[in-house]
DNA sequence: GGAATAACCTGGATGC
DNA sequence: TGCATCCAGGTTATTC
């Protein structure tokens, strides 16, 4: 499920290639893959055709790619399935293959953008730039001051040297729900997923369904300092792969999944101290983490 | 405005 | 073997 390490192995695959690349065509094999692009498939084709790509920027887990001498990107989010690879002009159609960019750049040649999706739960879309709020930088690989308008609700990403941790108490000191859930809303803090959700909670010894505003101070910022460093180390494995569901832009598939401490090992013993790690229901989701040793504490 | 929940979707795993 | 059901989960609309 690509949370923000994977996003960004696939940003940084996709930047030398397609940066300074001019779009040549573009395919449209399946309009589901453009729910966030209102005016449809012929008007994407037609918009982007003969465009030349500025950028390729990343905030949280949205994607997007400013176009030259335009107030406009191409706006990506994988959702759960979606994969961005890239193929030789007049390779083979992937499986659950939904959109081609055949684009050319200038050192590297012709080359295919495909985005793949098995679930369609994610999208490309053409979306205006807009002004950040704070003046920062948009998100990860453009100095402009400028994000794209479909993300521009969310929250910075912990990794993200604007993102603001003492707003970011402020926030968690106001909320009454379990700390598990503020950590997946995207709005405050954007990048996290179920997967690092759970890791970087059983890393700070928190209990999943700690009330946010029941946490220190202390406790907080021992959170945000695993959020990173699980982050991290995931991005420095090129993220997690448990299936042919997430992969990098060429098809391979990155070794974190070696390092999970509490996601996905329902029943194993804990790294930390031994006690079987538990699984319970979480909204329409799981949760994995120790009970032993991520006790609900009492506030404060 | 905050909080909770359902719906969207496909394919692998599981049970009968 | 074949069919039905469950499960995975990011985002958003809806409801309270």
């Amino acid at each position: 499920m690509p949370e923000l390490p994977e996003v960004e192995v696939v940003r940084a695959g996709l930047a030398p290639a397609i940066v300074g690349a001019r779009i040549a065509g573009v395919e449209v094999h399946d309009e589901r893959a453009l729910t966030r692009h209102a005016p449809g498939g012929a008007h994407f084709a037609r918009e982007l055709e003969g465009r030349r790509v500025r950028a390729a920027v990343r905030r949280g887990k949205f994607l997007w790619f400013p176009l030259a001498e335009a107030d406009t990107a191409i706006v990506a989010h994988l959702g759960m399935s979606g994969q961005m690879l890239l193929r030789s002009p007049g390779a083979p159609a992937e499986r659950h293959e939904r959109i081609r960019l055949a684009i050319e750049h200038p050192d590297h040649g012709e080359l295919a953008v495909v985005f793949a999706d098995q679930r369609t739960f994610g999208s490309l879309a053409i979306d205006d730039l807009v002004p950040t709020s704070d003046g920062a930088p948009g998100g990860f690989g453009d100095p402009l001051p400028v994000v794209a308008s479909q993300a521009a609700h969310i929250g910075r990403d912990p990794l993200d040297p604007a993102f603001d941790d003492r707003a970011f108490r402020a926030a968690l000191a106001r909320r009454r729900s379990a700390i598990k859930r503020v950590l997946l809303d995207q709005n405050l803090v954007s990048g996290i997923g179920n997967i690092y959700a759970d890791e970087s909670l059983w890393a700070a010894r928190i209990h999943p369904e700690t009330i946010a505003a029941d946490l220190s101070t202390r406790a907080v910022n021992r959170l945000l300092a695993e959020v990173r460093l699980v982050l991290q180390k995931a991005l420095a494995e090129g993220g997690t792969s448990f299936d042919a569901q997430y992969v990098n832009v060429n098809g391979q598939a990155g070794y974190f999944a070696h390092s999970l401490n509490a996601y996905g090992r329902t029943g194993e013993a804990c790294q930390r101290c031994g006690g079987p790690v538990a699984r319970v229901a979480f909204t329409n989701r799981s949760s994995h983490f120790c009970p032993r040793c991520q006790r609900k504490r009492r506030p404060g």
